[in-house]
DNA sequence: GTGAAAGCGCTAACAC
DNA sequence: GTGTTAGCGCTTTCAC
């Protein structure tokens, strides 16, 4: 493993220009960068990011903190970071704090800690306020993905508009009987995710004049099989069900999808389905939804942090920045059932 | 941030005890390391990785290089390696190769030499005889997940075994047109688990006498849809449909009985479905499957990993460990169907 | 059982 | 535009 003086001696200069040729920095004339490049290669050099990060306090890596990585949006933001450092030439050291309690006292106690990088991602983590502060201490720039972190730069859907675009959709449908099913309280530590998309459905509801039916609000996880549990309770109302749902995330409205199928009901005929996210399988289901990008979400992060971290780049100063979502009309929704359903039925 | 000097001056001892006990070298004395102990936590003190990898030659932090990240196997390998490297004091830096060409080649060129990581963990990737020579340049610990690499200490499942067995039961429960949906040929990469897990169904149809039915073969995407649409066209068959599919993953194993169902026959009765994986519909789709364990195998792994890197533990000589896998037999698969199918269609 | 001191391989003043 | 040199915060001989 080649060193820096291995270099400098090969290019006959000093570990001084040697650095600065690796670090970028403008002020070596062409030819003794060239020398200095030719050497590298040479000799196949890659610099210590240990002895690097010592000399320097610059890690070039990347810290991020994740409830979990086996969740679409999660895994989803994730890759889309490291698409995003790599292109920066950044590496990514992931903290997952899906072992619960004591794994994550061990991460914001020890690994953070560490020194190990310059700067950190929370995606989708409600953080206590002792561990914020305890980042804060390490004084390094911190953004957040997924929601809205006390004086933290966070990149953020507005969940409660895009539930309420979700839902006019289903009005502008003509649709009246309109259920929700929601997250279950548990997933609340997310930023209030389910408070937020129900007060963006229920905003829908009260501005078009229709009353909130209390009779047909439905909660589950946020799975498949969650989705699927919620809609068939939906369903036992029989003539009073719904003529359309809006779910509060797109694995849930295809488990919906998949109940409403079963009933012997048509999707989008007579049970129409709306959801977020665009998952991996909506397009497959004709699941209409609103659209959010995980991906391009985690590569915005890595830019705001290299504004950061880059000095002379334009840092921005607003706290929160909108992400782009988009509504997605697709074949589980249509017009809704004309009144005399009920007979037909 | 305190240092370690900081540290020794308030315990009033050199910082070579500090370091001392801080590695958990048993030579100091209790009464010296409470002393220790004490400072460290009066001053929240946590050591620079940088420093002490500097110094030590050792970093404490561990590199998963993975084909992407957004795929159930990859994740939930991850997440156990995360999970087990955790319980180690180990950090963990992903390398995604997931923006192919070039990406890949900046992985293999420069990050993964920057002597961040002590160790290695491959996971599914067939690696070019070039990268694996750089990466037995770098002189560190390697070992595989998913798939044999030349010269590589390597988890894997027994991708003919398990096929075999998968067949099997079809066989033992009368079936005798059986279809096969293989992956695609670009999936050999992968260490020509397509090619392989179609060998053990043919061993095991072989082995029962079975001719190998050839207009009953289809390959597909590892995906939910693509697994549907090689469904589609085996239905099209007619009479001459196989009453049983052996499909090589579980995701596409339940795009089968989504087309099974929507041609309106009955999955288990009419058509049997068995997969491979125990992803995480496959129980909501009452998939029967050979069960494969992903996070214990990014669990192994570190266990590996460890034994390699703290001299003392016990090293494993043979290359390959093979994995649990198990049979779950759910409602997917039945006995089959009796001769009259024809005319009862 | 403990301390002194020489690095580990870089970076960043500061000189020239 | 380039070289000299003093650290960065640890670990690890080598003494004692």
């Amino acid at each position: 493993m080649a060193s820096i003086d291995d270099v400098a001696r090969h290019a006959g200069v000093s570990t001084a220009t040697v650095s600065r040729v690796l670090n970028g920095k403008n002020t070596v004339s062409t030819t003794t960068a060239e020398k200095v490049l030719a050497a590298v290669n040479a000799l196949d050099y890659v610099m210590s990011s240990s002895a690097s990060g010592l000399a320097s306090g610059r890690t070039k890596n990347i810290g991020v903190v994740v409830p979990e990585l086996t969740r679409w949006y999660f895994t989803n933001v994730v890759e889309g970071i490291a698409s995003g450092l790599l292109h920066h030439g950044y590496d990514l050291t992931v903290y997952s704090l899906r072992d619960g309690g004591s794994a994550r006292r061990s991460v914001f106690e020890q690994s953070l800690l560490r020194q190990r990088v310059d700067a950190f991602i929370a995606i989708s983590q409600e953080l206590t306020n002792d561990e914020l502060a305890k980042l804060r201490a390490l004084n390094k720039p911190l953004v957040g993905v997924g929601g809205p972190l006390p004086g933290v730069h966070t990149l953020s859907i507005d969940d409660v508009a895009v539930s309420t675009e979700a839902t006019q959709h289903l009005i502008n449908l003509g649709h009246t009987r309109i259920a929700h099913i929601s997250g279950t309280v548990e997933f609340e530590a997310d930023f209030h995710l389910p408070t937020n998309r129900r007060s963006g459905y229920e905003a829908a509801l009260t501005a078009a004049g229709i009353p909130i039916p209390h009779d047909l609000q439905a909660a589950a996880d946020f799975t498949i099989p969650g989705g699927y549990g919620a809609t068939q309770q939906l369903l036992t109302l029989g003539d009073r069900r719904p003529t359309a749902i809006f779910v509060s995330s797109d694995e849930m409205a295809i488990g919906s999808i998949l109940a409403i199928r079963e009933a012997g009901l048509t999707v989008g005929r007579d049970v129409s389905v709306v959801g977020i996210d665009n998952y991996e399988l909506s397009d497959y289901f004709g699941l209409t939804t609103v659209a959010q990008y995980p991906q391009d979400q985690g590569r915005q992060a890595v830019e705001l942090l290299m504004n950061v971290l880059q000095p002379g780049r334009p840092v921005s100063t607003n706290l929160i920045t909108p992400l782009t979502t988009e509504l997605l009309v697709r074949s589980s929704t249509g017009p809704a059932p004309s009144t005399d359903r009920k007979t037909r039925t």
